[in-house]
DNA sequence: ATTATACCTATTGACATAGTAGGCAAATAG
DNA sequence: CTATTTGCCTACTATGTCAATAGGTATAAT
């Protein structure tokens, strides 16, 4: 499935995030941008989904940065993407095929497959994501342990 | 998820000719576009692309149309769909965030979720996906068994 | 010869993506 | 108090895709 970078970036960030907090520390979108090689300013416009949608406060100024907002076991991966990109977890609408076989199509093909997705994605928790990807790859996780 | 009407249409579109293929007839576009509610011209582009990637022949002159050219059981939807639209199952690629958390999250979050898609529509054929359709829907399939 | 069909190319308007740019607001360090 | 660093907000642009629409050509049946 293509995922646009917003996403992929959203994603990154919020994790990136994540991890700093464990620690209790605040991370700046400059750090996140250099650590995960993603331009600056576009990394701005993502955040604001991801403050506005409510995963992360913003502390401005000098040593100012990001924090999450709720716990990593309360933010729902579903969520996430919904904030950053409505079309992964949207339902088909009805409207141009209203005959024939349209409607049929779309309750049972496209239905399924997006309750299947949907389920996944609800189920996942930031917590959960952090962990499963720690799992598989202990190497690239080393930066952050030390 | 969302779906593209090309995909959407695409979909229909062979559907709908699978099954009057069954009765040995020829399928022609303005035929299934009035059926479908689907505008004739756009609906030629998307069947240009179904018969180049050789799901279905034409035959061109009055009493023209499509028909299937392979049986519905060896024809998949995961090779339909890629026809129709190459990002429904594309991987991703790499590129952008080549360092930090991007590999690690699109192969562990990103590849699970495609491969597990990808292995549901390599197992669905049309043939599965016409019955199934059937079943669920019956009453508006009634114009087709008459 | 007429007609209905497939086939092909070009064009268009709307929209989303993926940024870039610049300036304002706030908070901290010195 | 001032300078610097950071977040915040708005606007702008370039590129590409989608969803058609249009018009013409080739082909085959009647």
């Amino acid at each position: 499935m293509k995922v646009s970078t917003r996403v992929e970036y959203g994603l990154i960030a919020l994790t990136d995030i994540a991890i700093y907090c464990e620690n209790g520390l605040t991370v700046s979108a400059p750090d996140i941008a250099s650590r995960q090689n993603i331009s600056h300013k576009y990394l701005e416009h993502i955040l604001l989904l991801l403050r506005q949608a409510g995963f992360i406060k913003a502390r401005k100024g000098l040593k100012g940065g990001y924090v999450l907002s709720r716990s990593m076991e309360q933010i729902k991966l579903s969520e996430v993407l919904d904030a950053l990109d409505n079309s992964i977890l949207a339902e088909m609408e009805d409207e141009g095929a209203d005959a024939g076989l349209g409607p049929v199509i779309n309750d049972c093909f496209w239905g399924k497959i997006n309750t299947q997705l949907k389920d996944y994605l609800e189920s996942l928790t930031l917590e959960q994501f952090v962990e499963e990807c720690k799992g598989k790859a202990a190497d690239a996780w080393d930066m952050y342990v030390i």
